[in-house]
DNA sequence: GTGTACTGTCTTGACATCGAGATATATGTC
DNA sequence: GACATATATCTCGATGTCAAGACAGTACAC
């Protein structure tokens, strides 16, 4: 039934099974491997970024602006909601992004509450060059998998989503 | 050929197509997927240990020593390669443990520059207890996929992860 | 056995994050 | 139009992490 171990997760899983053989630890199978992937995920998103000069943090900011179209303009809070940070990250966020020339801040005219980040020209430059160089990346790890293969995995990873988009 | 968008990463992907129509954004379907899904996972983690008094880092070092089984004992350096963390790192959180009175520390017999670090019975009691309740949440998390579905996706996974494990 | 490289663990300083709370403004109700 | 509630952003203190390097001990060649 229990087939070789083949990755570092049937090994863990092959562990609990011995040691707690009155649990099903099948979730395990799917989700660390999730867990796992993400991290790897962060270093090979870091490394790319490493050569743009740009940290993980600074690229998921713009990023965000640079998907806004012109003129690539968001609020800090729109801000965070599109990467999952609280709002004292994104404020200091905002704040040395600013100061490296990458944004500028200026109040919403319309709601005095309100702030407006925007990209700069040089922030524009380094974030688009900064995630052609990721997508070739991203597309090279996922060599090892046929188109169908990816659109099945994306497919069902959606499905795991979904209860989470709220 | 677009689809409606039904999720956060169908948006986003429809974004990029539309400011960057030159560039192949597919990977995005899958690897934004994972990382996104990861940080739902480590929220919903936090939570289930929260009822134990674990932080998601204890439970991480307490089942590495639980997984190798009796007498549930390992080196620093064995716990820092099970959980991807910097040697620093490790150091800190065996600190607190042992403080916590979950772990003890007890210096190698065989090597005079190692440390064993080694379960309590507390820390053992404590960390079988918030495996357990992980496991049904993850149950749940996974419910809307049937068992086919979750070893396809499984197998899916573990391609992508393969190169990693060195 | 001496020298050199390696291994295992810990120390330190910098840093990004979180969470709670503060402030200012906006919105809706009576 | 006054009041309570909600929203937008920022401030501040605590914390966990990393990276680099220090230090002790081991292994192996010669």
């Amino acid at each position: 039934m229990t087939q070789d171990a083949r990755d570092e997760v049937d090994r863990l899983v092959a562990a609990w099974r011995a040691e707690r053989p009155d649990l099903d630890v099948e979730p395990l199978q799917v989700l660390s491997r999730v867990s796992r992937l993400a991290k790897h995920l962060d270093r090979a998103r870091r490394a790319a970024f490493a050569e743009h000069d740009l940290e993980p943090w600074e690229f998921d900011v713009l990023t965000a602006l640079r998907r806004a179209g012109k003129p690539y303009e968001l609020s800090p809070g729109a801000l965070l909601r599109a990467t999952l940070v609280t709002s004292g990250t994104m404020t200091n966020r905002i704040d040395r992004l600013a100061q490296a020339g990458l944004v500028v801040r200026r109040p919403d005219p319309e709601d005095r509450r309100g702030v407006l980040v925007t990209l700069t020209e040089t922030g524009l430059a380094r974030v688009d060059a900064a995630f052609a160089d990721l997508l070739r990346r991203e597309h090279d790890l996922l060599s090892g998998l046929g188109p169908a293969d990816q659109r099945t995995l994306a497919g069902l990873l959606r499905t795991l989503l979904t209860p989470f988009d709220s």
